[in-house]
This record gives C-alpha cells, sequence and structure tokens, in this order.
RNA sequence: CGGGACGUAGCACAGCUUGGUAGUGCGCUUGCUUCGGGAGCAAGAGGUCGCAGGUUCAAAUCCUGUCGUCCCGACCA
C-alpha cells in the first residue's frame, strides 16, 4: 500500500470518548473508530489487522478440522425460547420485529443454530464427530460497554461447535480446540492465562477462558507462579491455613454498639481484630433468602454460593428484605435465631468466640460459638484473596487483571436435547449428541495486543499480526533518486511476499516516523541521504539503533529478520 | 437500572458564574521559505454552540424537557 493516495490518518492527541490506552491509541492510528456506545468501525488498517488475526484462528481451525459456516444474524426469538435462553438471556439480547409482527433477535451466541444444523446431518453415530465454526457478527445488549474494543455491544466471533456421541468424544474434540486455540495465540504472540471458570448462562460441565494478562482486563485472575496454578477469581477454591482455635469456649453476650454498622466501625468499637467477626449476608437464590456467613475480613464469592445450593440466580437482598428476615436495620444481621437457611464459610467455622450481628439494630453478640446457632451448610463460600495460598501447592496466589479471548465448554446434552438432535447408536438406540462449543474474540485479540505491546510512541504490533511487515519512508519526495530507490525497494518486496507500505506522503521525516511508530510497524528501512552511497536506514520499532544496510541486501535482511520473528 | 459529569469547527479545549460581534491550539486549503523525529511566516476555509421548548429587547450563557457520550456502581457469556 502507498500511503499518499490511501485512507489513513493519524491523530495527534487522545480522544475524549475512549477509556482505555488500547482504545486510545487504536483510535489514533486511525484503525477505529467508536460509532456508537460499544459499536465501532473498523477502519482499513484495523481491519488489515483483524484479518490477520482471523486469519492465523482459520487456519488452525481448519487444520483441526474444523468445517466454516456462516450463519445468520437475524433469529426468530422463537429458536432462543426453545433452548430455554430467551429468559436467560433477557434484556442483553436485542430484539426486533418484522413487518407482520413477528419477533426476531440478533444472534448473542449460536449453539442453538448450530444445534439445527447438525440436525439436518447427524442420523448416526456413523455422521460423527462433526466440528463447524464461523466467524460472525454478535450482538450482545451490555449494560456499560467500556474499555475500547473490550466490552462492546456488536462484535465478531469465531465460534465454533463440536457434535459426539459421547463423552469421550467430546473430550478429545475438545482437546483439538484447545490444542487450537493455544497454537492461535502463541502464534500471535498474546500473553494469556488459560484459567477454569464458571459456566453461566452457557450450561454444561466446564469452561476454561483464554485470558490475555493486561492491567485493565474485566477479569480478575488467581495464579500462582510456583506451580503454575491459574483461575478465575469467580471459582477459585479456597483452602484453609488457619488451625482451628482451641482458646475456652465462652458464653455469648449482648453488647449495645451504637452507629456501628459495617466490619470497621464494629471492629473499632470492640478493638478487636476484623478476624474476630462474623459477616451474615442476606442472599436471594432464586429469589429465596439465605444468610451466608463469612469472617469479617473475607467477602462472600457469589458463584460459589450459587453452585454449592444449586442455584441458578444469585442476587444480594434488597434492604426491604434483611429488615424483614432479621427484623433489624440492614448491618446487624446475625445467625441466632435467624428463620433462614445460614450457609457458613469454612473458615468461620475454625473460630471461637466471634462475634456477630444479633438481629437487632445496634446490637452484636460476642463471645458466639457454634452451639449457638444452626448451620444448614458448611462450604468454601468466601472469596479468595491476594496473597492466600495456593490451593494446588504450598505457595501464595497473586492477582493479574485478564481480558477473555477465548472460551471452551463442554457443553452435553443441554443444546442437543433442547433441540431435539439425537443419533441412532449400532444398537439401534436414540441418544442425544454431546456437543461442546469454543469461542475467540478476534476484536479482543486486536486490543489485548494493543494494551499489551505498546511504549510512549504508540502500538508495537507482533510481526504476525502488524498492519504491515515493513514501512519504506521517502525522506525528501523532491529527490528523484530517494523516490526511484524507494518505490523499487517497496515493489521488489512485495513481489518477495512480504506486506510492505511506502510513506510516499508529502510531509517531513518527523511526521511519518511518528506516525510510523504510532501505527506500530516492526521494521522501517528509511530512504534518505544515504542513498548517494546506495545505503538505506533498517530500525527495528522499540530499538534505539538503526544500521546502514546496501540496498541491494534489503530484501534479503527483510525477509529473514520477518522469517526469524514469525518462527519464534 | 442507581449515582455523577460532560455535549461549543475534524481533534483537544476556553468562553457560561455576571445574557449583548463565537474564540485558542492542533489538523485542513493556498503561497513563500524550510526539509532526518510532529517546521516558520502570511492569507484562508470550516461552527443552526447536541436537540426541542421557555424566560428576555437580546441566550453558547438562565430555566424545563429530551437525546447522546463518559465515569462510579449494579449486571454480564
Amino acid at each position: 500500500m502507498k500511503l499518499n493516495k490511501s485512507y489513513f490518518f493519524t491523530l495527534r492527541e487522545n480522544v475524549k470518548d475512549e477509556d482505555s490506552i488500547s482504545g486510545n491509541l487504536l483510535v489514533r492510528s486511525g484503525m477505529i473508530k467508536k460509532s456508537s456506545s460499544g459499536v465501532y468501525m473498523y477502519l482499513p488498517l484495523g481491519f488489515k489487522v483483524l484479518k490477520k488475526i482471523e486469519a492465523i484462528i482459520r487456519e488452525e481451525m481448519n487444520a483441526a478440522g474444523a468445517q466454516e459456516v456462516l450463519m445468520p444474524s437475524l433469529i426468530p426469538e422463537e429458536v432462543y425460547i426453545a433452548s430455554g435462553r430467551r429468559e436467560g438471556f433477557g434484556s442483553s439480547m436485542f430484539s426486533l420485529k418484522d413487518r407482520f409482527n413477528k419477533p426476531f433477535v440478533l444472534g448473542p451466541t449460536h449453539e442453538e443454530l448450530f444445534a439445527a444444523a447438525a440436525a439436518m446431518h447427524i442420523k448416526s453415530y456413523k455422521d460423527m464427530p462433526i466440528n463447524l465454526y464461523q466467524f460472525q457478527t454478535k450482538f450482545r445488549d451490555e449494560p456499560r460497554p467500556r474499555f475500547g474494543l473490550i466490552r462492546v455491544r456488536e462484535f465478531i466471533m469465531k465460534d465454533a461447535y463440536s457434535f459426539d456421541t459421547d463423552i469421550e468424544g467430546l473430550n478429545k474434540s475438545y482437546q483439538l480446540m484447545f490444542d487450537a486455540y493455544k497454537q492461535s495465540f502463541d502464534r500471535m504472540k498474546i500473553n494469556y492465562k488459560i484459567v477454569t471458570a464458571d459456566t453461566g448462562v452457557m450450561g454444561g460441565m466446564l469452561s476454561e477462558e483464554f485470558q490475555a494478562v493486561t492491567d485493565i482486563g474485566e477479569d480478575v485472575l488467581v495464579l500462582c507462579d510456583a506451580c503454575g496454578f491459574a483461575s478465575n477469581l469467580e471459582v477459585a477454591a479456597c483452602v484453609s491455613k488457619d488451625a482451628t482455635s482451641n482458646v475456652p469456649f465462652e458464653t455469648k453476650e449482648l453488647v449495645f454498639t451504637p452507629k456501628a454498622k459495617t466490619i470497621e466501625e464494629v471492629s473499632g468499637f470492640f478493638g478487636l481484630p476484623v478476624t474476630q467477626f462474623v459477616k451474615t449476608l442476606v442472599y436471594l437464590v432464586d429469589n429465596k433468602p439465605v444468610a451466608v456467613m463469612v469472617r469479617g475480613d473475607h467477602e462472600v464469592n457469589e458463584t460459589k454460593v450459587r453452585k454449592l445450593l444449586g442455584g441458578s440466580a444469585i442476587e444480594l437482598a434488597p434492604g426491604a428484605i434483611v429488615e424483614d428476615v432479621t427484623g433489624a436495620a440492614v448491618g446487624f444481621a446475625g445467625p441466632i435465631e435467624l428463620k433462614i437457611d445460614v450457609i457458613a464459610d469454612n473458615e468461620v467455622v475454625r473460630l471461637r468466640n466471634f462475634i456477630v450481628g444479633a438481629n437487632q439494630t445496634d446490637h452484636h453478640f460476642k463471645n458466639v460459638n457454634l452451639s449457638d446457632f444452626n448451620i444448614k451448610v458448611i462450604g468454601d463460600v468466601r472469596q479468595i484473596k491476594d496473597g492466600d495460598r495456593c490451593p494446588s501447592c504450598s505457595n501464595h496466589v497473586h492477582f493479574k487483571h485478564g481480558i477473555e479471548i477465548g472460551n471452551t465448554f463442554k457443553l452435553g446434552e443441554k443444546y442437543s436435547k433442547a433441540m431435539d438432535l439425537q443419533y441412532l447408536d449400532a444398537a439401534n438406540q436414540l441418544h442425544p449428541v454431546v456437543m461442546g462449543s469454543y469461542g475467540i474474540g478476534p476484536g479482543r485479540c486486536l486490543a489485548a495486543l494493543a494494551e499489551q505491546n505498546h511504549d510512549e510512541f504508540g502500538i508495537r504490533w507482533p510481526m504476525a499480526v502488524a498492519p504491515f511487515e515493513v514501512a519504506i519512508v521517502i525522506i525528501n519526495l523532491k529527490v528523484d533518486k530517494q523516490v526511484n530507490i524507494g518505490e523499487q525497494l517497496y515493489s521488489q518486496l512485495r513481489e518477495a511476499g512480504i506486506d510492505a507500505v511506502l510513506d510516499d506522503r508529502d510531509e517531513r521525516a518527523g511526521v511519518k516516523f511518528n506516525d510510523m511508530d504510532l501505527l506500530g510497524v516492526p521494521l522501517r528501512i528509511t530512504v534518505g541521504k544515504t542513498v548517494d552511497q546506495d545505503l538505506v536506514e533498517l530500525k527495528i520499532r522499540g530499538q534505539k539503533d538503526t544500521k546502514l544496510i546496501p540496498v541491494s541486501d534489503v530484501a534479503d535482511q527483510i525477509k529473514s529478520f520477518i522469517h526469524e520473528q514469525l518462527s519464534k
């Protein structure tokens, strides 16, 4: 591409409506632009990077034996009603009606249609395994889009679906996809972790996430450097580290604690560490109130509570319900004589003589012990903390943020049952097909790469996804020899299959250098004064030094450098 | 959905308190000079001040409504 007559522009300043580094860099380098909240235009160079990311994923999917298809975005609402997910997605689905008033939705994910497509082909066990995938636009009406391309309402997703006769087959298909994903992200040079996660609305038995490690991701990753343990915070197990207390039991005592509601206030009132207190929180699990007890310095993990109770929805109870259940103002809930089920965290049952709310406004009980109240369930319901013991070794975990760039699910029979996707086995018996689903967000990969690879000058794309592999910058357009050599190198590199851009714009050198740096082109050939000695300059993005090389050596050196980068 | 902020030229902003000719920097156009890390000088183009009402002789400025964008929270695959 020659820049002079191309659609390409850069901005010198950050824009107001981007809140992330990657969003701003991508907008400033003219690659994307926000169209409305959570909806983006991909401009020529951003689209080019996106296509390179897609190409890598497509190659790996095809190599794993998956077949590409394209499903519609416009889908009759009844398809999601059939699977029971119309309600599950709720208002995060864009919905509309056609001229005959028939309800449609814009697809947020496509398990249902792929199951239907599979059903057209799969009749017998001999028709499996099969894996279908697509690159297609998804629509999700997010409550709060943010971070540039990271949380958006319209985005392209590569989604794949595997169909097998049994769990064993699913495990094999899953492994194939899992390896293809690793291969794809490795080729893009994304710094990522694979973590176990909650299956959420998708359902099924296993979910693993590919999380790009950054400072701004919306997910919190729990990592252990010693053993490589990695988990999403929402499911990270806690191991108990404190020994059970063995101080003598004391008798519980009601204490007047005016104006002390929060744990900090109560702790200050008693002059005791927060670990000696137990918080009691009222949750609604499938609209039924339950009380959850965790130690004062711990936080409740709602996902764990929901799973422990086998519920499908959990939310913190509104104040009115808390007051109704406890008979006291919010902030004084406690387990003693409480009429709803009490769930206690593992750490709580190790305590002796602790302090809890008294279910009486402005009162707490001190010296409370387990014999003073009834516990329905004991389990791991707290959030792991930075510095806690690693669940799989004896070291300590630390937290990082993550951008979910890929996700793999072992779905099982949920959708095949809902969509009547069955096959005949060798004994002529009908069985539901066993499904897996696998998603990658190419736009998130693009954003994550910009987030992970940038400096004060702009983006530093890895070679495999860079908008161009090399930029040829002509310093002075009025010097014929510079123009001629620039043009000559440009065609020579292109003939060699190298993705080169020729910066032949009538701009000052500084402008071109800065633009190429902002855009993040990994290599730069500068054609300037030194052409008199038939020399040009080679510069690697991110390195300070340049080196002079003969014009005749350019193609070979560039070629071998790119080859080296791509094979690393 | 709750709380908060902001909408003025392509971009970033000032002006609003105290109503009276719409401004600055970058970008853009033309000319001259310059030409290896975001040039200088000069002359220009470009804005129904988000939109709709209202108050007023007069509204970017005051009032009401509305739409949009962003932030914090809730939510989230």
